[in-house]
DNA sequence: GCGTCCAGGTCTACC
DNA sequence: GGTAGACCTGGACGC
């Protein structure tokens, strides 16, 4: 089956996928030639769908090959999960106007950018977020994958089957049911593993209502007070899962991000985070999303080449 | 194939 | 409040 979504002037499908590393992350995969996004998705509590995601014209396709339709309730559960994904009901016109004031930032607007990719759920993106922590993005991948693997529902499709291989990313009961041991022996998480553990127990037991922070009407100071409480979760980690719930106050600076900015504005010589912090201060509310299409302008340069100066 | 070193954020103990 | 060291893995490198 498929249905389309109508999506608001400007929506650049790319652009999206292209923001951050989320789409190379399991249970995510992108298809470069077809761009088309995919994802196994677990709806309600056992069923397992296989959905592609791609742009024509001004809708959203979503495509799920092995479905000939979909419950009415399934089906609007998953219309609000694509728009919470792609971020379509974000009203981009303020940060678009904000960055028509620098003539350096004039190509964000032309090119849709702006819109994070983000997970179905924040406790997916917190997980993952701290599954970024001091390591590679090799090793990120590998922990991702892992989780779906050892934890997502269902069974991984044989191949030769003509069935969709992936799990999806598991829930928080899911993950909340295995020892601390299990992830350090299964997952790889090492020391990580007692942040995950913890963090999935108390999702499960109700004790952290973590997707309340997506609501833009909870008190900024209620969600920073609760992005503190999780363990594994500093000022990195905690800077870019604010960026995924919408809120672009704060930074999230790596070592990346370090030598990114070294090498555009500094001519690689490094510097101390109080500078960048510095640099990006006159971007008030928005600051963090300005930070971050600093950096990433030249993955963009190269996947808009031939119209991004145009 | 094995051993060593390094990079990567966060937590905790200590000053 | 600031700092040092521990945590753990995969990958690079040398032998």
């Amino acid at each position: 089956m498929k249905f389309s979504i109508d999506l608001p002037p400007g929506f650049r499908f790319r652009s999206v996928v292209l923001s951050h590393g989320w789409a190379d992350l399991p249970p995510f995969s992108f298809d470069h030639r077809t761009e088309s996004l995919h994802r196994p998705l677990l709806m309600g509590r056992r069923k397992i769908i296989h959905a592609d995601f791609s742009q024509k014209g001004r809708s959203l396709v979503v495509n799920i090959p092995h479905e000939k339709s979909l419950e009415t309730a399934r089906r609007r559960e998953l219309s609000d999960l694509v728009r919470a994904v792609f971020r379509i009901d974000q009203d981009m016109r303020p940060f678009y106007t904000a960055a028509a004031r620098h003539r350096e930032f004039a190509w964000i607007r032309r090119l849709g950018a702006g819109r994070l990719l983000r997970s179905p759920s924040v406790f997916e993106d917190t997980v993952k977020m701290i599954c970024t922590t001091n390591c590679s993005w090799a090793l990120t991948k590998i922990l991702t994958r892992n989780l779906c693997d050892k934890l997502g529902a269902g069974t991984v499709a044989r191949p030769g089957t003509g069935l969709r291989t992936g799990k999806p990313f598991p829930t928080p009961a899911a993950m909340a049911s295995v020892s601390e041991k299990f992830y350090r022996t299964k997952i790889r998480a090492g020391y990580r593993s007692p942040y995950l553990l913890e963090l999935a127990t108390r999702v499960a037991d109700g004790d952290l209502d973590i997707e309340r922070w997506r609501d833009p009407g909870v008190a900024p100071e209620v969600i920073r007070e609760e992005i503190a409480s999780v363990k594994g979760v500093g000022p990195y980690a905690a800077g870019n899962i604010l960026k995924l719930i919408g809120r672009y106050d704060e930074l999230g600076i790596d070592s990346w991000c370090r030598k990114q900015f070294a090498s555009i504005h500094r001519r690689g010589r490094p510097v101390r985070d109080s500078v960048i912090e510095k640099h990006y201060a006159r971007f008030g509310e928005w600051k963090g999303l300005f930070f971050w299409m600093d950096l990433t302008k030249e993955w963009y340069e190269k996947s808009y080449a031939g119209i991004f100066e145009s």
